[in-house]
DNA sequence: TGTATACTTAACCGTATGGTTCATGATGAC
DNA sequence: GTCATCATGAACCATACGGTTAAGTATACA
């Protein structure tokens, strides 16, 4: 899931469409128009974006209606967070590291 | 620089070298075994790392050596911690109007 | 009933991606 | 100087990606 969570994420205009589908739920055509885009290749967008588990889309009449879900987006930063913090670790060891080799007084 | 270091980290294979990476300098040979893959190949991911901004490599002797480079995940942190603030206050948002519509006293 | 709207599917196209092999270069060890 | 090692470059391959057009389906509305 993070693999496409994170490739989802990794383009300008799947950007563009969660954020304005988490103000408010937005059909397919109103997110096509800033974009510049067919419906087709915005419904395909959107696709990824839901096999990504970052939006739930439901039809109403015949309107598809996308809205952003956050829950994946908690898992890349749980992922990110997770790495920051090993590395802060490390950082910390390596320091203390120095420190030793340099003697207690320095 | 966004779309690239999402794109990079859109990739087990590449995520496992970084993790490596980040632990101490790692020879592209280092990398290669644990994945089972030639080393052409190992490269160009760490090529493609490194244009991320995710990775600095040097070449000492003959030895390539890579090293965890944080800057670009702070940067994705930061992204996604962003939308996460901006997600909790629009529900903020909608839990007050719906509060407001419900009088006072529910 | 007929027509316009909103989406969907299918087919296609160019380019990027993830991988390979094979040949070459550069360095270190004897 | 020779030989092994580590890395690189070039060419290639299959598949995925981001986009299109054209045709079809479903719903709303007059």
């Amino acid at each position: 899931m993070l693999d496409r969570a994170l490739a989802a994420l990794a383009d300008a205009n799947r950007r563009d469409i969660l954020e304005r589908a988490a103000v408010r739920p937005v059909s397919i055509s109103a997110l096509a128009e800033p974009l510049g885009m067919s419906l087709p290749g915005v419904l395909k967008h959107v696709r990824v974006l839901e096999e990504a588990d970052l939006l739930v889309t439901s039809k109403v009449g015949r309107v598809r209606l996308c809205e952003f879900r956050p829950r994946s987006l908690d898992e890349v930063a749980g992922w990110v967070e997770d790495r920051r913090r090993r590395w802060d670790r490390l950082l910390d060891r390596f320091a203390t590291h120095v420190a030793d080799r340099e003697g207690p007084s320095t």
